[in-house]
DNA sequence: CTGTTAGCGCGTTCAA
DNA sequence: TTGAACGCGCTAACAG
């Protein structure tokens, strides 16, 4: 493969047409006659042409609006890394002209998602990314964004035959399948299993849960009989009630020491083992959020499971751009790594470069 | 943040000078008075100017020749995922007119690579990206490279003092550490560990062999007491002989049921133990050679650690290139991730997107 | 020392 | 249906 770079020009002459032409053929604009037309593709399949991107993108004209629904965050949570990796896209499409607006909504709020979902639909984007966080109304803007036929891509959650572009997330079933091989691997008979779960109900997230524990079960069901398996239900903000119920529980059932959370939240269970100065055999759960890291850093969770997304983000860009502004088809799914981060390699861990 | 882009022009206008007076300070060409000089320096202070990329890739006229020496490869092993994040680089960069070259030898023949250095010397490069197997003759390169003030990379081994722009590599000591970890996981009592070596010598190839050794061999005294250990010597390509020294060991040590390969050769035992239908309890080793994917896939290599090979060949062109074209400081040592690959996780890895 | 100018390769007029 | 011409933002050469 020669390296000699080919430009519109260089075609031209050598088809014995003039630029114009050539960009005629090229982007199939018509009005091209059927010689000329044979003349260039004639010097099209002899020869490796490939666009200089850099012409593309000074000579781009056209200004795009992605719209970007996502929670909202705080510093060093799971979608603080998925924004990160939205502005890292950003910053390396700004040139084509690609502008990002975000209409971000409260984690687990259906109202605030709503609204979101709202103003999005009534503001005109060509493009939109979303984590559909609840069903209804996600449908109800798709079927605005369809309509005015708008692409649009989910991230960390799917809703399959939604007419997505692409989904971008974990595979949930393999990653709890993984998540109770990595924690039950020193597994001796006896020893009992707590499954610490969450009470949301109905959305998404609750679906993703669910098929991380059922992976998780189907591992144990086929290579450990007769397991005790505790269950206890956390909350999601209210420490105080966690407490006391990990407290009640982990003193009535001190064989418990194997636990699993199916979501960022491990440290809910983390912080309980520091304050009281114990650690279980093993603690997993998923998401390298600030807490969770430092948590494990310190011995308090034994291994985390890691999704990826700032590369969600990033990639849920990059495919409405393909689309929208170079009309590539993009894959359908497209499924992140699922990493395996324990204390001694969680430094040299990074999602970019 | 807004996102209003400003162009030279403009900030020529609000500093009252020209285009050009305004592009030399950028790139302190010299030959500005202090008042023009101020005049700019005041305007840039105050906006947040970010150059447009695909203005400077049009522009930029000069050409650069990077040499890459690198072992030769075949499909699907180690130096063929280097070479195709290599290629990657290069298409990413092309339009910056940046020729690659490559120099490539035979893996662990040090003639092959000492010609290879020799005729890399001969050329004349911008930069050098290499894997330095052998010292001796990549110190010869390397002062010819600094009396040219050619910068270049290493990639895979280091070599510490020697005046490398960047090393990219793993840390073989916690990969080492972190392979027993796993490994390890399931141990009880009574089980054997046999450590399968190789035979090469005095190259950094060996050198990083050992620090993983030193690592594995860290954690087994500091978790696991009163362990046997065996030791096997491989040979690198004499199926015949290890056939019959594997088969011989495995027959007097049955106990010995955990195995752990400090290099890609993992293939070696795996083979082995498929030829004759046998699984060890656990066999660990290094790099997603597509022979090492498929015995893991199998069932006979239980977990491979990956040092993204890809990613290493990318990040060593890109380090090249951000200091030869855009005069930009590299940091001086990029470790890899360190990923534990298992039979699960590996059909959703990659090291692109 | 400084402003002007001619491209880089492509997309997009516009006039022929 | 076609070719010529302009401009995107930047670099570098050149003329003052």
């Amino acid at each position: 493969m020669t390296d000699k770079k080919y430009t519109i020009k260089d075609i031209a002459r050598l088809a014995g047409v003039s630029a114009g032409t050539v960009d005629r053929v090229l982007h199939k604009r018509g009005d091209v006659s059927i010689k000329s037309f044979e003349k260039v593709k004639k010097v099209l399949d002899e020869i490796d042409y490939e666009p200089n991107v850099f012409a593309i993108g000074l000579a781009a004209k056209k200004h795009y609006t992605f719209i970007c629904i996502v929670p909202d965050f705080i510093e060093g949570d799971y979608w603080h890394s998925v924004y990160l990796g939205i502005e890292r896209a950003r910053k390396e499409f700004r040139s084509f002209n690609i502008e990002i607006k975000y209409q971000m909504f409260q984690h687990g709020n259906p109202d605030s998602f709503w609204e979101a979902c709202k103003k999005a639909s009534e503001d005109s984007a060509d493009a939109v990314l979303l984590a559909p966080n609840f069903r209804e109304s996600t449908l109800e803007l798709l079927k605005i964004l369809k309509t005015k036929h708008v692409p649009f891509v989910f991230i960390d959650f799917n809703i399959e035959d939604a007419g997505a572009l692409e989904y971008i997330g974990q595979d949930s079933f393999l990653s709890g399948f993984i998540a109770a091989k990595i924690l039950m691997s020193d597994y001796k008979q006896g020893e009992e299993l707590v499954l610490f779960l969450s009470d949301t109900k109905d959305s998404p997230a609750e679906i993703q849960m669910k098929r991380r524990l059922d992976g998780f079960m189907h591992y144990l069901h086929q290579n450990i009989g007769d397991l005790k398996i505790h269950e206890v239900v956390l909350d999601k903000v209210d420490v105080d009630r966690n407490e006391l119920v990990l407290g009640r529980f982990f003193q009535q059932n001190p064989d418990a020491t194997y636990g699993a959370v199916f979501n960022s939240r491990v440290y809910l269970v983390g912080d309980f083992l520091k304050n009281h100065a114990s650690k279980m055999k093993g603690l997993i759960g998923y998401d390298l959020l600030e807490k969770n890291v430092e948590l494990m850093k310190q011995g308090y969770i034994s291994c985390l499971i890691g999704q990826r997304p700032g590369l969600q983000g990033y990639c849920g860009v990059r495919a409405l751009c393909s689309n929208v502004v170079f009309k590539k088809q993009v894959q359908d799914t497209r499924y992140m790594p699922i990493d395996i981060l324990i204390k001694e390699n969680i430094d040299f861990y990074f999602e970019f470069v």
